[in-house]
DNA sequence: AGCACTGTGTTAGCTACATTACAGAAGAAG
DNA sequence: CTTCTTCTGTAATGTAGCTAACACAGTGCT
């Protein structure tokens, strides 16, 4: 049963291969809110999301939090293993409900330990790009005021999900970039205002991508370019 | 010639491996600012520090810039290429002249490029430790004071060089945290006021390592229980 | 219809830090 | 010793975002 994999990981990967890995591979459905890496505990399972988004947030002990990754068809959920760590101190859920496919953390494990495998390379460099974002963000947060920096992250949110419609709440957005609800409340208005966006009672439309891409710091780009370098020499 | 390794990652090696490598390592001066990899070019050169601090920064089009992340005795400079990636968008320079082992781009990669290598291994578990401190960076940026990320910082620096003075101006700070040199400027004055610190013009002394340990944000012992689990196994 | 609940808008006072500017102090160079 | 340069302290003013509180509007339930 050959299913149509959309995830951009697998869909790289030479046909051998993703014979190789489908009997492994299984379609599973994305809940919001779903936890798919708990704090500390042993990582059970790799997730390929392709029209799901996926964050990873740090919580403080006081209770606030702030995303440093955001994963969707561009990447997989689990880099921790691949890094050969089996736990980590942070938290990966389902920010927005979708489709994924999913491998058990053995499985991936037995044939990603394989230094001429083409997944060993493809998770190298996403596992580069993904380090740069979270870098990125980390500098962006410190130095970017947030209109700009939530821009940027709509952009990210809508250049993965392909749909300019999706589920999305202020007080979802305000975990996200580690400021108050009526924070996002005002910065969103403006963004409603100037005609960018449209939402109400927790569906987000994206009215202006281009506007979008425009109010966000440079940080989008930045951050772009390096997932797009993945797939470079594979469609070179 | 066999000289005494220092460099954590390097000390961990099994002895077969440490003389497997030694003919690449080379024993290098690391001079105070020297950049050790420049923004999107080729990055040649690896480097296990031992008593120098080397810093990842990323800088902004308006010249502002914020360190994301720091590199001592416990890792390497050039994570990048062990991601199978050649370039990066941040700068990585020396922030603390000292030593460091050094070896050529194309030799760490012969070498590190088999799986079964202890190397390898060491590199993929520094790697974690590495996005798990730019990850934990990113989210203190936000949600955290400036004294306490002034404290966390300097044990940092402090654990990394294992003594209690070394040089550190307040505009170097200053584009280490993201903020205001005027702003570090008072910051670090009530921790010398405190008793847990002594400064003139670029001399840094730690009186109270204890005193900054409590003064730091929770992300200081985070960050460093990853480190300290790279080499759990090794130890255990 | 009435009610409760959830998501959103808005206000006012407050804090952390930015910005700019300048003054002093310690070395370095003559 | 004098002068210059570098590093540090400080003060005035501005602003982004926090805090807490509340109003209101859609939505679902009874």
């Amino acid at each position: 049963m050959q299913v149509r994999e959309e995830n951009m990981l697998l869909a790289a990967l030479p046909e051998t291969e993703r014979e190789r890995l489908s009997p492994y591979l299984k379609k599973v459905r994305l809940d919001f809110q779903q936890v798919l890496v708990e704090p500390h505990q042993e990582i059970a399972d790799i997730y390929f999301p392709y029209n799901a988004i996926t964050s990873t947030v740090h919580e403080m002990s006081d209770g606030t939090s702030v995303e440093t990754g955001l994963m969707g068809l561009e990447g997989f959920v689990g880099v921790q293993l691949w890094l050969h760590s089996r736990t980590t101190p942070s938290r990966t859920f389902v920010q927005v409900a979708g489709e994924s496919h999913h491998m058990r953390a053995s499985d991936f494990i037995r044939h990603v330990r394989d230094t001429d495998s083409p997944l060993n390379e493809l998770c190298a460099k996403y596992v580069h790009a993904f380090l740069v974002m979270t870098s990125q963000t980390a500098a962006c947060n410190r130095l970017h005021p947030l209109n700009e920096r939530l821009c940027r992250w709509l952009k990210l949110v809508h250049n993965r999900l392909r749909r300019d419609e999706f589920p999305m709440r202020q007080e979802f957005m305000a975990m996200m970039l580690g400021v108050q609800r009526p924070t996002v409340s005002t910065a969103a208005n403006m963004l409603q205002q100037a005609g960018l966006i449209r939402y109400s009672r927790g569906q987000m439309r994206i009215l202006n991508a281009e506007g979008l891409r425009n109010g966000s710091c440079e940080c989008l780009e930045l951050i772009e370019k390096q997932f797009e370098q993945i797939f470079d020499r594979y469609h070179g």
